[in-house]
DNA sequence: GTAAACTAGTTTATATTACAAACTAGTTTA
DNA sequence: TAAACTAGTTTGTAATATAAACTAGTTTAC
């Protein structure tokens, strides 16, 4: 490994996961969000969902909050700290390579 | 699925791997590649490089020259046209996810 | 001349996943 | 009282990724 790429080697895994990927995105665009709105933004089975819910919760990514509105339980979802770090050191590492070098390769 | 992001549930997988993605950049910056090079700038092991070549090559994104030098077997390895495409449209999913938004979420 | 190191892999086995479907447990509404 | 709701958990299957062991030859150093 003597390239400049040996960083994504180290990717986060927990977040390059498309499913939870798109939750954390989303997630770092509010303050916060129930389950049946991400359920039905993401598109997911209620039970993916409740799993990836449970890794990023696992992670330390994710702060959930559950109350009840009268009898109905309700939960809230929000990004921790730490997830938001997560997040944008990911998106850090990936930068580079998403991004256009501008110079492409002669053909 | 209601929002605008649905459309990461049709990353393409073969690219999305960390150790494809980082073959794929790097193919993409230079015109073609061989086994040797490739091993020391992704620190993969033999094996792991091998299948994952085998998996770029299957999906028609790679495109294997076998040459001998002398009596010594020498690979090339290239993008082909429709792996360059593939790679362009994933990072056109990404870059909105990746880019920053620029207007942080109230804290 | 033979043992080590090289190119370029394939095969095998293990461990981790992601995912959908089925299930739980209760509440509300028609 | 049956259907639809909130908010999940559990289970089973299938696909992965990965490292390690193996193959098959070539070259070089001692």
């Amino acid at each position: 490994m003597s390239g400049s790429l040996q960083n994504l080697s180290g990717l986060d895994r927990v977040i390059h996961e498309p499913a939870r990927l798109m939750l954390v995105a989303l997630l770092s665009s509010v303050e916060s969000a129930d389950f049946l709105f991400l359920l039905k933004e993401s598109g997911l089975t209620k039970g993916n969902l409740s799993v990836h819910l449970s890794r990023l919760e696992e992670a330390g990514y994710l702060r959930v909050d559950k109350t009840f509105q009268g009898k109905i339980p309700h939960t809230e979802y929000s990004l921790t700290a730490k997830g938001r770090t997560a997040f944008n050191e990911y998106r850090k590492k990936l930068d580079p390579i998403i991004r256009r070098h501008s110079k492409p390769a002669k053909l």
